[in-house]
DNA sequence: GTCCCCTTACGGACATGTACGTAGGCGCGG
DNA sequence: CCGCGCCTACGTACATGTCCGTAAGGGGAC
């Protein structure tokens, strides 16, 4: 099951590069890309380098990569949400990032993925050959200096996250999480959460149940408001500030 | 106190710079460098572009930058140990790595630093200027890929890291930070730990005590022998792997 | 010899895990 | 088009456990 879907994947992708289509507006669900060109570090190499970039979609909780699978492409989220998450022997699992529309993943310095990436739910992506950017990297500085700007940005990001596993409170990591969140896909001051609450337990080193208590005590105290479980508006920013430690 | 620390550092390398030596014996206690220049990513750095590199010491848990502080070194051990870490406004702290003999740190890709780095125990450091490893990159393609390798190394770690501090049991984590370490600074079968029970649990996010307690309990089994307590035999290492999940 | 670090014991707190009740979404059938 | 029922995800309660915090004693390093 999980050979046959990774199987069919690289099938879809060579036809892509047999096209050389820039968009392959054929592929499966391809949709119109909301990304600004001008804020979209993709467009920034591609236009440099006169890349190829094909697209894709993945079906709710379809694999994208494994870990310690070959790097084989770099990613874009055009729509959707994806995870990227190691795990242990027996199954628990940390999830290193959530990657929303515009934010680049599975670019890696070495030849196989650290972590492994799924789709959250039914997401199209914008995808290059890893090799052609090394390629152009190598005469390129303007594009090796983009490549580590990227996976500077990882590792801040990583830094930061060190820090709220290892000795934030659960409330704490909750609030962290919503003031992420918040902004990064809010739209009028609501935002509609792409990931269950085990996603977001597993992002912040909890169980499922624990963030629901938190976020239960957050509602209760006015904090924010819920209109279904997932579309989250902050009433009170501030506070919950005053609670990120 | 804190800022008095700096100054000082900073006056003195300011001399440095000036007499343009490129080790500058005369700095406080300064020692031939045990770094092997084959397998020294300053030497090859510096080397290529002809950048200058400095030495300096510091004291027993002496600060050498703090956090979001304007980043203009780049470091590499000589000798000695660095932890590098970030505060909470209440004194938690975690620490993001330890630094060993040969290992480069404080690289920044933006312009302040984001964890702070204190000597643990007497340390001497090479050192050149950001800006100059900068200006390489920006015309040497293998100087831009060389500082992009060293931060995809820190991200490594970091991903590592992050899945043991949200998803680890405390004794898995103590198992894979001997096995690190053994890995790291192991002489002839026994290694010498630098960093006192606290610096360990700030890093694998639990307790001094939880951390000794630990350790007693793998002593106590055999995994482990002691010569004082931060000198340490792994006597099953098969054992130490399989309790790292 | 002195001091700091480490160890160890005990009580307690926070987060967990289990269990169960609930609500919302989706498909199916009418 | 509407209503029903199933299913997944979410919320809540309680018992448990792991880890923490305090405190006191011991040992090694300088």
């Amino acid at each position: 099951m999980y050979h046959i879907a990774i199987r069919r994947k690289e099938m879809v992708m060579l036809n892509q590069s047999i096209t050389h289509s820039v968009v392959n507006t054929n592929a499966p669900h391809a949709v119109p890309s909301p990304v600004a060109p001008a804020a979209n570090p993709f467009a920034e190499i591609t236009g440099h380098a006169g890349l190829i970039a094909s697209e894709f979609s993945y079906k709710k909780d379809e694999e994208i990569y494994g870990e310690d699978e070959p790097a084989e492409y770099v990613y874009q989220v055009i729509s959707g949400a994806v995870r990227s998450y190691k795990l242990l022997s027996d199954g628990r699992r940390q999830i290193g990032a959530f990657h929303l529309p515009g934010d680049v993943f599975g670019l890696e310095f070495g030849s196989v993925h650290r972590l492994a990436a799924e789709a959250i739910i039914d997401t199209n992506v914008r995808l290059v050959k890893r090799r052609s950017l090394e390629q152009a990297a190598g005469t390129d500085v303007t594009i090796a200096r983009k490549l580590w700007t990227m996976t500077a940005g990882d590792l801040r990001h990583a830094e930061d996250h060190m820090l709220l596993l290892g000795r934030k409170t659960a409330m704490e990591r909750v609030a962290t999480f919503l003031l992420e969140m918040d902004r990064r896909l809010a739209v009028a001051g609501m935002m509609a959460l792409p990931m269950c609450r085990r996603d977001i337990g597993d992002y912040l080193g909890l169980t499922l149940e624990t963030v629901s208590r938190a976020l239960s005590q957050l509602h209760s105290q006015g904090v924010l408001g819920f209109s279904g479980a997932r579309q989250i508006v902050l009433r009170n920013r501030q506070r919950l500030r005053s609670m990120d430690a």
